[in-house]
DNA sequence: TATGAATGAGGATTCATTCAT
DNA sequence: TATGAATGAATCCTCATTCAT
């Protein structure tokens, strides 16, 4: 039921935007009464929460998946890049929400917090992986971890902004290269 | 009067997030009624336009004299992210709002998305010039350009999460270093 | 409920005058909350034009079913004056509020027009009947309808300021002779 | 000055509608400060109530002239209503608001009664007339004088509702003939 | 007298949440 | 557990009126 819950609230997300999901809508959208809303979950916020992380959690779990299989730390970067933006153009209208309004309602800030810090921490393993094994020179690996989270956010912000979905591949082949050799001529 | 209005919503703002920034807060805030505010504004969207314009105006100016002075592309890129730092750095509270919950209510999200156009335009120019110099090597430059002001935002918010302000300089000598030389060893 | 919101409309116009229907005081009159009207009118608007419609709904259907029947065109004139006004004389609030201020803020405009477009066109058309059947002269049916209409409209508002009601028979004694034979002496 | 926010309130009226006469509007369109316009009426009110008598002062002497003259009561009847006419296809929009929105208000209702009374009394007068001299047989005086002024107020209405002006002549060779004979035939 | 900034009561509308059935 | 009618606080916005200059 959380589940048809969940699926609701992307529906109505995608046709009415974050600021228009009301309980209202949402029990329309998922065909149960609005009080049966508040049986499976305490409040607006919880299920705001809810579909934050049921959104994430393909997401996440691929993100440890490729962090713990044995490949060289470029590509597990590249891995990475690859696959969230595979899951970001599957579902472009809730990440829409996810990316730009999910803070927003003030609600879900701690929420985004957790999981910035997550994605952040596990970009510093795959650095200091590559730093470790000679692959990477020494760096700040917080802050450049934070420089590539960052790129990548930005490059799906923008791929959702455009109106027609760029391959996944795409856009690996220009990030991943950036961030290994740098934009100087004659590295 | 416009002015001390763009304070007190800053200042609401740092107190109640963005999505507590009412009409009555603003006027008890600046100390006046409710109904002064529509004096200066037309509406609470024009409100929010001003505080974005007004936040923006010096960081925009000073990115367009940069663009427009005659360095090398480093330099200019440089320059770019240390002047934003600075300003970040001098009004953590409104970036704080700016950066996370400026299309909040879906009401600025043009007004977001014509900066953005602007900055990576500008970004864009930087990194052509750069290649036209024999700087930089020939770049897919929009992507380029949008993980560039990707990388700074994060790195901006990712400040303004943490506790004690880094200077400005301490981050853009990680940030241009990768972004020039990339992070793989031997380059 | 609809119905036990639309006598409560009645009574709040009746005690403040159209313009004194707030929903405020609507919902006090009905014993709800203001938010329970908007679960059965959309917009005031809505609550406006049901009680528009609502008022007129009989008189329409009995205005219908007069120019239906097999009359003579005076005694369908004769007919309808009687039915309007002991409709006007049963509910003297209502008719009081709608005679004057019917469209009141331009809310009511379209529903008063094509209400009065209705009448006249059914008017019209007994006056057609009675031109055809020899009853009547050579008229401007269109013209004459309006006439009609404005002196019953007239006859009913004056009726309403004053105090004491009158049979609708008396005033139907008077309207219909004036209409057929005119005001000049010797005809 | 009055004579200017008269003329003030008529274009504001003529170009927002009724409701749309705000204070505001009105000192815009007078070329004064808001503030200014308390200096020559004590109230929005006081200013509905001289805009309502200032508009209807040239009917009511004309009305008064008329009824004055040394002519038969036909003739006066017909000037009447010629004269009315006249004055409402000359200004067009300030009558739309005083035939169908002046009590709307609620504050003009107490004007618009009395207006309403001066005028039926005047009719009465004319139709007095024509008993006594013969031209008119006996009648219900106050009915049937209600029964003209609504005759005419509604062909007024319809004429301001409808796009081409006709000339006042035209309507009144539909009306008088309408009250004077009837409209049966053989008459 | 003229000004116009400031006022604040008042009004329409939304929506998360509750609760009796 | 499911329902959905009822709730009422919260919010944006309007505008007649006042008053210090």
């Amino acid at each position: 039921m959380r589940e048809g819950l969940f699926e609701a609230a992307v529906a109505v997300i995608a046709q009415h935007g974050s600021a228009g999901l009301t309980i209202e809508r949402l029990a329309i959208a998922a065909r149960v009464a609005k009080g049966t809303v508040y049986n499976y979950f305490r409040s607006k916020r919880g299920l705001l929460q809810f579909v934050h992380q049921r959104a994430y959690e393909p997401i996440n779990g691929q993100m440890h998946e490729i962090a713990a299989s044995s490949q060289t730390a470029r590509g597990k970067l590249e891995a990475m890049a690859r696959m969230y933006f595979e899951h970001v153009n599957q579902e472009r209208e809730l990440f829409d929400f996810l990316l730009n309004d999910a803070s927003v309602l003030g609600q879900l800030k701690s929420e985004q917090a957790s999981l910035q810090a997550q994605v952040i921490g596990v970009l510093k393993g795959i650095l200091e992986q590559g730093i470790a094994s000679g692959e990477f020179r020494a760096l700040d690996v917080k802050r450049v971890a934070e420089m590539i989270l960052g790129a990548i956010r930005q490059l799906a912000e923008c791929e959702l902004a455009g109106s027609e979905p760029r391959s996944a591949e795409e856009i690996v082949e220009v990030l991943v290269p950036v961030f290994l050799q740098g934009i100087q001529k004659g590295h």
